[in-house]
RNA sequence: GGAGGGAUGGCCGAGCGGUUUAAGGCGGCAGUCUUGAAAACUGCUGGAGCCUUGCGGCUCCCGUAGGUUCGAAUCCUACUCCCUCCGCCA
């Protein structure tokens, strides 16, 4: 959610930011009713300061002993008056609250312009792409020759998109995502929480995923709650509503939790294999930060997040997303896109963001400035990223990492999780 | 599911119709003292909004939403969450 205030005073720059992240809200209409709105609170105000006034006189009146009935009878013509306004306010609120909601962030100055994907630019390399002598075989393939990858049992339990893993492969999808808890915590400063997997409605606004991707998500509507499409949603609320203390920013947290996504505008859509599935697991970075700090922060998660790829051993790039193809809630956002030669793509395995005072404004997360006599309230930053996300990880390596005879090399770093096994064959 | 208790500022906690302009403590900030720090002492210190060049002024906020009243943190109703006990249960 952007500041009113500055909506108010830069509503050209607001405006610029609906159309380049394809969004659309009436700005003048915004405007409008906030103009409306603080026209009604002033007149309210004014007669609730006589209304105050008159209740003091009364109450004065009735201490001397002395008739107050005629006073009190113009009081209650005064607080009939109020209520009719305060009425009226209570309408124009919720109105302009849906529009603030669905006002995208502005993108920070150095993000390339750009309608979609193909705009966005490639800010490194890492890894050196593989010289295979055969014929790279897809991860289904793979996954199902060596009975670890089983879609059709997945479909059969709950539906296509929700895959099985078996056996070996059960164990790598947990060596992944622990080996990865592990790096963060302890070489990266992550502190882990395993969060609840299922949010109510304020925590899925607050995070903006609500009220624009209301269909995307999977919903109980008995209690009105949702499964979590990312650890990113309950992690960023765990400080809702709260002020927190300079001393404890910058606060870093990692957390494991599996993720549920309909990907209900994405039908046809990379239907074969795990490359996009309807639940899956993913390791996320969050961070609450001071707000100068933030951009540099971003920096610093994206390089975690690259950690875990190269300790795997994993070609990947980075990419600066371009306006277009940034989400709702981005100020600025790299991803991070792995390698798979079996599929012959690059595979968005992470994507880092800073959201600025975004979300914070959302969730009311602020923090006490030390520089201010008493402490300033100032709001935080705050940022994430996958670090990373599981199954196109393990399609990464199941298609870099074999071999011509259909078997798989594990990769060192998540050997120890895997009781020493250095090769998956049938 | 049943019975009871509770929710007040960054935190703890008093207040239960009209000097509440929300006591007091802790924490935070500044200062005195000190080689420095700690301790001690002194002062300042809730949040949101509106008006104002500034000084400052005003309004709202005591879990949430309604209601009663000239006036509500305080009384009434509903809801949410937390705690204790009982039942059921992985």
């Amino acid at each position: 959610m952007l500041d009113l205030n500055f909506i108010r005073k830069n509503p050209e720059a607001v405006r610029t930011a609906v159309r380049e992240k394809h969004e659309r809200v009436d700005i003048d209409q915004l405007v409008k009713l906030d103009a409306d709105r603080r026209e009604l609170i002033y007149q309210s105000e004014v007669l609730r300061k006589q209304l105050n006034e008159g209740s003091k006189r009364i109450s004065q009146l009735k201490k001397q002993g002395q008739d107050a009935s005629n006073l009190v009878e113009e009081m209650r013509a005064l607080s009939d008056k109020i209520k009719d306004l305060e009425k009226r306010l209570e309408q124009l609120t919720p109105e302009i609250d849906a529009l603030l909601l669905r006002i995208p962030n502005i993108p920070a100055p150095d993000v390339p312009k750009g309608e979609d994907a193909s705009a966005n630019v490639t800010v490194r390399n890492w890894g050196k792409r593989r010289e295979f002598n055969f014929q790279p075989k897809p991860h289904w393939e793979l996954g199902t020759n060596l009975d670890i990858l089983d879609l059709e049992r997945g479909a059969k339990i709950c539906g296509s998109g929700f895959p099985l893993f078996k056996g070996v492969g059960a164990r790598l999808e947990r060596a992944l995502f622990n080996f990865m808890l592990d790096l963060h915590t302890q070489k990266h400063g992550y502190k882990e929480v395993f969060p609840p997997f299922l949010v109510n409605r304020a925590s899925m606004t607050g995070t903006g995923q609500l009220p624009k991707m209301e269909e995307d998500m999977y919903k109980v509507t008995e209690d009105d709650l949702f499964l979590v499409p990312t650890a990113e949603v309950p992690v960023t609320n765990l400080h809702r509503d709260e002020i927190l203390n300079y001393k404890e920013l910058p606060i870093y947290y990692t957390a494991y939790t599996a993720c549920f996504r309909r990907e209900a505008g994405a039908y046809g859509k990379d239907t074969r294999g795990i490359i996009r599935v309807h639940q899956f697991d993913k390791v996320e970075l969050v961070k609450f930060v001071r707000p100068e700090t933030s951009y540099e922060e971003l920096e610093k998660l994206v390089k975690d997040a690259e950690a875990v790829l190269q300790l795997l051993g994993l070609e990947y790039r980075v990419l600066k997303l371009c306006t277009g193809d940034m989400s709702f809630a981005s100020s600025k956002t790299y991803d991070l896109e792995a390698w798979a030669p079996g599929v012959d793509k690059w595979l968005e395995v992470s994507s880092c963001s800073n959201f600025e005072d975004f979300q914070a404004r959302r969730i009311n997360v602020r923090f006490r400035d030390e520089s201010a006599s008493g402490g300033k309230v100032r709001y935080v930053h705050t940022l994430n990223g996958s670090g990373v996300a599981l199954p196109r990880t393990l399609i990464a390596i199941l298609e870099n990492y074999q071999q011509e005879d259909g078997s798989v090399i594990i990769p060192e770093v998540l050997r120890p999780y895997m009781g020493g096994l250095e090769v998956v064959q049938r």
